[in-house]
DNA sequence: GTTTTCGTTATTG
DNA sequence: CAATAACGAAAAC
């Protein structure tokens, strides 16, 4: 189980720094097929080589030609290898309602109830902010029973970020409080923190079968992938790897729920509700980590 | 190999 | 009820 030592948060969005990652990981995810060299990218950007790899190593902890490499087809193959047999099916055991461990970060979750699914977040008070990850801006959104959304943008869209959040509980009440929502952010993006003493408390809001496919993803361990019809398989319905699908797209808990770590079958990234690039990156930064 | 076609199923309008 | 979707397997090029 390897901790992350100390994660950077010098590269914040907005910065100039964290544009010039950005542009890199999307360059790379479009044209990983070519292998560009360092030396084309930092072209591209009419950046010097040696400070692009500067800026981008301490970003993601690996150079950007190895970073290249882990988002490889190949390599997406790779994670999606079972060494032994299980992955879903012999991870840790998680009840309806009951402590798991996803990448390292100890999570207990709970199912909101069907009726209070259907009221659409009437009733609910939820408190949000947002904080600067690695990611870009982090939304996060609280209730009382725990964490219950957590959204990213890019600097400037942060208001489309909120609204397609708000969207999904319209009956609920929003406050913002970035210092109730403070110590979460930091208690995720800083894995040094991850710790088993004081789990952190998720609450996922959805349909049945919604919360069902979630509950299959929290058992995804940290760097690796499982396959869409892997979920549909431990969840008992083979045949729903569609429909899971769009449950995955769905979550409202992206990165605590790893949903970045569902691929195709044939290891291709199929989609990403915050971005294809996003999730590249999340993958290629965890395969640094790992 | 790659593209198209069709089966499946949980949501949404 | 019809349309849709972050899939997948099989058929067809």
């Amino acid at each position: 189980m390897n901790m992350i030592a100390k994660l950077d948060t010098d590269i914040t969005p907005g910065g100039p720094d964290y544009d010039t990652v950005r542009r890199v990981i999307e360059l790379i995810s479009e044209e990983y097929r070519d292998q560009p060299s360092l030396e084309a990218i930092a072209a591209r950007l009419n950046q010097s080589p040696t400070q692009l790899q500067k800026t981008f190593t301490r970003w993601a902890g690996l150079s950007p030609k190895a970073f290249l490499q882990a988002v490889t087809l190949d390599h997406a193959k790779r994670l999606l290898r079972k060494e032994e047999m299980p992955l879903l099916e012999t991870s840790i055991e998680v009840g309806l309602s009951g402590p798991s461990r996803l990448h390292d970060l100890f999570v207990t979750h709970e199912a909101m109830s069907p009726g209070e699914w259907k009221a659409k977040g009437g009733g609910l008070t939820i408190r949000y902010g947002f904080h600067n990850c690695p990611f870009g801006a982090a939304l996060v959104m609280v209730t009382d029973r725990g964490l219950a959304g957590l959204a990213f943008s890019d600097s400037g869209d942060e208001k489309a970020c909120l609204e397609d959040m708000t969207c999904r509980w319209p009956n609920a009440e929003y406050i913002e409080d970035r210092q109730g929502t403070a110590p979460y952010a930091e208690r995720i993006f800083q894995p040094g923190r991850w710790t088993s003493d004081q789990p952190l408390r998720v609450v996922l809001i959805g349909t049945d079968f919604q919360v069902r496919v979630w509950q299959s993803l929290l058992k995804i361990p940290f760097g690796k992938a499982v396959t869409y019809s892997d979920i549909a398989r431990d969840i008992g319905r083979p045949t729903a790897m569609r429909a899971v699908g769009a449950a995955v797209g769905a979550n409202p808990i992206s990165f605590v729920v790893p949903c970045h770590r569902a691929l195709g079958k044939n290891g291709a990234l199929t989609g990403y509700h915050w971005g294809l690039t996003r999730k590249r990156a999340m993958l290629g930064w965890e395969s640094a980590h790992a």
